[in-house]
RNA sequence: GGGGGAGUAGCGCAAUUGGCUAGAGCAUCGGCUUGUCACGCCGAAGGUUGCGGGUUCGAGCCCCGUCUCUCCCGCCA
């Protein structure tokens, strides 16, 4: 939630533009409306905007006249020739107001307003654009339906938290611009009608006029121009990037299209990278939010700790409570359920909750059901209590291992612990889930804080769970740690990459990595997730070949804009930040995306449609479309 | 592709176990109101309870199907 000041000053959006006051009178206004201050009393001005509330009293009315700089009190007394008429202006009519700056007497001051101390008298208004009637209103603090406000964005950007949103991602941009900037990077465009690239999220697809049966492809990410930017030469290089996957949404992904901060540098360390990504998340932190953080440097955590910690690779770091693997413990047990499935695999985790012994027993029975809703095959706990521990399983255990679990687990008076086994990615999955799900039922979550911090150390290469055959568990093109040694002598499985993610409170704010810029590693790496020489060179042809031309060691990271601006506005959607989203089913239900095309356009593509039998989808025809004042 | 939640007036919502002629607020329209700032007061209009089917003497409520929005899983190098 935005703090009440905030809701209801319009005027922090932007100082005002010097508009020509020059003779004759500009058409439509001499100032804005946040702009009038007791200085500008006694003077003559001419305000537009958009009609935003209206007090009538009868013989008075009142108008407040709303635009990006603010609000101002417009004034109408009963004589005037065009008072019956701006009696019944609709709100969101856009107006002209010309008159006099008057002060407002010492008790119909109005603190709350930037333009409080003074009003304007209106001596003339002009209708600019009338408005019929309203979807939903501009002027509540509650949002409509998604699909209406979605429907008729211009409306909903309009209201101040969205209309805040968005001015807000225009500063933070130019704000991040300048920084790069300053640091030595240089802004680049790259292509948007690229060429598919077969590793990583499907594509979004633009059919070929001239060559009949090929397609481009929109980038999912600059990946491949930015590491030829760096074998060219530039040094260091920034965009903020469109990138564009076809996957589905979730509230911090947005479908379709998204934006990041996208850089690479040449002859650069991971430290070389941290340093930079530390230095711009901090200080745009700093200047946008007023909530404190973690200073760099951030922690760094590996891969292989975050799991065992936090089940996650995207930690929260505000929730304290870290977890332990008692595998060994329980695999010497008389807990014959942990035991079978340990014997055959399985880990078991522990997560230690403080303070929670007097905690009812329907705690423990709604966790626990909360636990099997996940998957779980139970959730096993211990109560240190004063008169000893207690729980389900405390008779399947010694003196001495109790002992030792409250050692391991750091348990004090009143603590509990609770226990998960399974298969480690199970385990992984349903602690990850219950430890935070634990935090926000015990409100151990602090809301006016930012945690950082790196997950660095990524494995290399994993097993396909359903094919058995290793693949990479990330970016093909990471170097490898330890390089072509590490490939031909090492257990694929137990090689790490110069690979990192960047958190903040849970949220992934971006992957990266130092590259592999050496052929040789390249084919090797491929070798061992089973593609040859030949289909590596088919598909990373251009990059392979550019490696053997001159290629600096480079490194980069490309965090999400639109994720930063979503922690930054406290908003939990991505699309309270996007000027215009497209809904969780990838459509534009504004524009009418995606829309069908017509017979010539396919065949000048050479296209036939080929369409699954299902019921025709009527969703985004134009007369379902509803147009305002219906 | 799968699972959860939601859908009642233009908007945000209410309607005890199935008993209802579906309500009040904001917006709209009409009237009153000279100092409000979410102005106030009086009145009116506004509904196929998303849609289709079923159970029942009786359905907003229960059942089945379907549509829309949303959250999650899968997916996201």
């Amino acid at each position: 939630m935005r703090p009440l000041e905030q809701l209801n000053d319009l005027s922090s959006h932007q100082k005002s533009p010097i508009i020509n006051r020059k003779f004759p009178m500009h058409p439509y206004r001499t100032r804005t409306c946040g702009e009038l201050r007791a200085t500008d009393i006694s003077r003559s001005a001419r305000l537009a905007g958009w009609v935003y509330r209206k007090r009538d009293h009868g013989q008075l009315l009142f108008i407040d006249l709303r635009d990006h700089y603010g609000l101002t009190q417009v004034v109408i007394q009963p004589d005037r020739e065009f008072f019956n008429l701006s009696k019944r202006l609709h709100l969101e009519s856009v107006i002209t107001v010309t008159g006099a700056v008057v002060a407002r007497s010492p008790e119909t001051v109005n603190p709350n307003l930037a333009t409080g101390e003074i009003e304007l008298v209106a001596e003339a208004i002009q209708v600019l654009s009338p408005c019929g009637s309203l979807p939903f209103p501009v002027d509540a603090m509650e949002d409509g339906p998604e699909d209406l406000r979605l429907r008729y964005r211009y409306l909903d950007l309009r209201r101040e938290r969205l209309h805040g949103n968005i001015v807000q991602r225009a500063r933070v941009i130019a704000f991040i611009r300048e920084r790069m900037l300053s640091l030595g990077f240089q802004e680049f465009q790259t292509p948007i009608l690229t060429s598919s690239s077969p590793e990583g999220a499907r594509d979004y697809l633009v059919p070929s006029r001239v060559h009949p049966g090929k397609f481009y492809a929109l980038p999912q990410a600059p990946q491949q121009f930015k590491q030829l930017l760096m074998v060219a030469g530039f040094d260091r290089y920034f965009q903020i990037a469109p990138c564009f996957r076809d996957e589905d949404a979730r509230a911090d992904r947005s479908p379709g299209e998204f934006y990041q901060l996208d850089l690479e540098m040449a002859f650069a360390t991971q430290d070389d990278v941290f340093v930079v990504v530390e230095d711009v998340l901090a200080s745009v932190f700093r200047t946008f939010s007023r909530k404190p953080f973690n200073a760099p440097p951030f922690p760094r955590i590996p891969y292989a700790e975050a799991m065992l910690k936090y089940g996650t690779d995207k930690p929260d770091l505000r929730i304290p409570i870290e977890m332990r693997d008692l595998t060994a413990l329980f695999k010497e047990s008389g807990f014959n359920a942990f035991r079978s499935v340990i014997e055959q695999g399985g880990i078991v985790r522990a997560i230690p909750v403080g303070k929670i012994a007097a905690q009812p027993r329907s705690f423990f029975d709604k966790l626990t059901d909360y636990a099997k809703g996940l998957g779980a095959k139970g959730l096993a706990y211990l109560v240190w209590t004063d008169a000893g521990v207690k729980g389900p399983i405390v008779k399947f255990l010694t003196p001495a291992q109790l002992e030792a679990i409250a050692m391991q687990c750091e348990v004090h008076a009143s603590d509990v612990v609770f226990f998960v086994c399974d298969r480690p990615r199970e385990v992984n999955r349903i602690t990850a889930d219950l430890r935070v799900k634990l935090a926000q039922d015990l409100k151990l979550i602090d809301e006016g804080i930012f945690r950082f911090c790196w997950v660095t150390d990524f494995p290399m290469f994993e097993r396909d769970e359903e094919t058995g055959q290793i693949i990479f568990s990330h970016n093909p093109f990471s170097m490898p740690q330890g390089g072509m040694q590490a490939l031909e002598e090492q257990d694929p499985l137990a090689i790490r990459a110069y690979q990192y993610d960047i958190i903040c409170n849970g949220v992934e704010l971006s992957s990266g990595a130092i590259r592999n810029h050496d052929p040789e590693i390249m084919y090797r790496a491929f070798a061992l997730a089973g593609y040859d020489q030949q289909a590596v060179d088919e598909r990373f042809g251009g990059l392979i070949n550019a490696f053997r031309l001159g290629a600096p060691p480079h490194g980069g990271i490309a965090p999400g804009i639109d994720r930063i601006l979503m922690l930054l506005a406290n908003e939990a959607n991505i699309r309270e930040v996007i000027a215009f989203p497209m809904n969780q089913k990838a459509q534009d239900l504004m524009m009418g995306a995606p829309a069908g095309v017509t017979e010539k356009q396919l065949r000048e593509l050479h296209l036939k449609l080929a369409l699954p039998p299902k019921p025709e989808d009527r969703r985004l025809t134009t007369d379902t479309r509803r147009q305002p004042g219906e």
